[in-house]
DNA sequence: ATAAATTACCTAACGGTGTTAGCAAAAGTA
DNA sequence: TACTTTTGCTAACACCGTTAGGTAATTTAT
């Protein structure tokens, strides 16, 4: 029975094979330009192959999405682990997540551009609940020991994605007369303000 | 000398007609679902005279980026023009954005998404610098009028930015869960954080 | 070992996209 | 009327995602 062994083995080796290319021309010349057929053309196979692996060309690009949550994922669980206390924790998951968008614009295009639907986007994320417990927790620990403990935690959870995520989103179609260290500057400045905020 | 006078209307009059064609298309199938073969189609025009009156696809995109920034110039300036305090202008311009944003959700996809590269879209803005100095002008007023006047306006500017368009794109592909009034409660309560911030 | 069944892989196509070459007919000009 | 310009077309090129259908190799069963 090690026959069959083998042809799983050489199965999940093209399989895998295929993303490792796919990945390779995405670096290389970015999500617009991912074909089929340059995917097969580059894995030395006729198109309908690729079929046997992947039910379609999205199936594809969701790998790529959960293996971009995941790595996100990780980042985040680090930064917060760096510090016990709620606010660097936070300054923390920031930096990280910035970060990780600009050393990896193809993940970050992928998961929150326009290529994959939202929706779709959601079977990537292994728990719903990962992203958001992350950053309530030393949220509702500013807060709790802020002046002020009638903040919602649940608004404030929107506008800290929405800097974030706004001012990544800017600076990654920016023109190039922005530098690296005012960008690093703004997002500071802007995390720093939403936590005064969160205990004032 | 008045055929060709009414040769240059007619051009100009298919011109538009193509315009409002591919808008219609937009409007009920959305960006994607825009080609040429349907425009020409709904003109009933063959496809090539499409190229007669646009040089390209992109050409027509850039025609509804440029109506876009237009339209939302003229509400961001009506915004303003509501009131002479800067904090209430400041907040008059980011809930007009906001409305413009999901009142003209096509508009918003074209401006921000990644159906055209940044680069293009600057041929859109009639005027580069419209926009930060609508922004730029209560914002430096309120810092004036506040305790700490070492704020670097340009750095906040970046901030409100990136805090309405995050607000927004992650509130335009989010699922339908979240009613309109929260997400108007979340605008609201990051602005006023933000303006919060500027003055103290 | 031979026959049957399964698997692997291919060519060729379908319907779609943006774009362009080249030609025929109509319209305007001399 | 003859010439020139404009207008609009068909047909094609080179792509795209996807699939139908066939062939050859491999595995399984007899």
């Amino acid at each position: 029975m090690s026959i069959v062994e083998r042809r799983r083995r050489e199965k999940e080796a093209l399989s895998s094979r295929i993303l490792t290319t796919a990945w390779q021309i995405v670096k290389e010349e970015g999500w617009q330009s991912l074909s089929i057929r340059k995917i097969a053309d580059a894995v030395e196979y006729s198109v309908p192959v690729i079929y046997d692996y992947f039910e379609n060309k999205e199936a594809i690009l969701l790998e790529f999405g959960k293996q971009g949550f995941e790595l996100v994922i990780k980042k985040l669980k680090a930064a917060r682990n760096t510090s016990a206390d709620p606010a660097e924790q936070l300054k923390a998951i920031a930096n990280a997540y910035w970060n990780f968008a600009f050393k990896n614009k193809e993940y970050y295009q992928l998961m929150w551009g326009l290529s994959i639907p939202c929706c779709e986007m959601d079977k990537c994320i292994p728990e719903r609940s990962v992203f958001k417990d992350l950053i309530m927790e030393p949220m509702t620990a500013i807060i709790e020991k802020g002046k002020n403990k009638n903040v919602q935690a649940c608004i404030k959870y929107h506008t800290f994605w929405s800097i974030l995520h706004g001012l990544i989103s800017i600076k990654m179609v920016a023109p190039p007369g922005d530098t690296e260290e005012l960008n690093k500057l703004v997002l500071d400045d802007a995390i720093a303000g939403f936590i005064k905020n969160l205990s004032s």
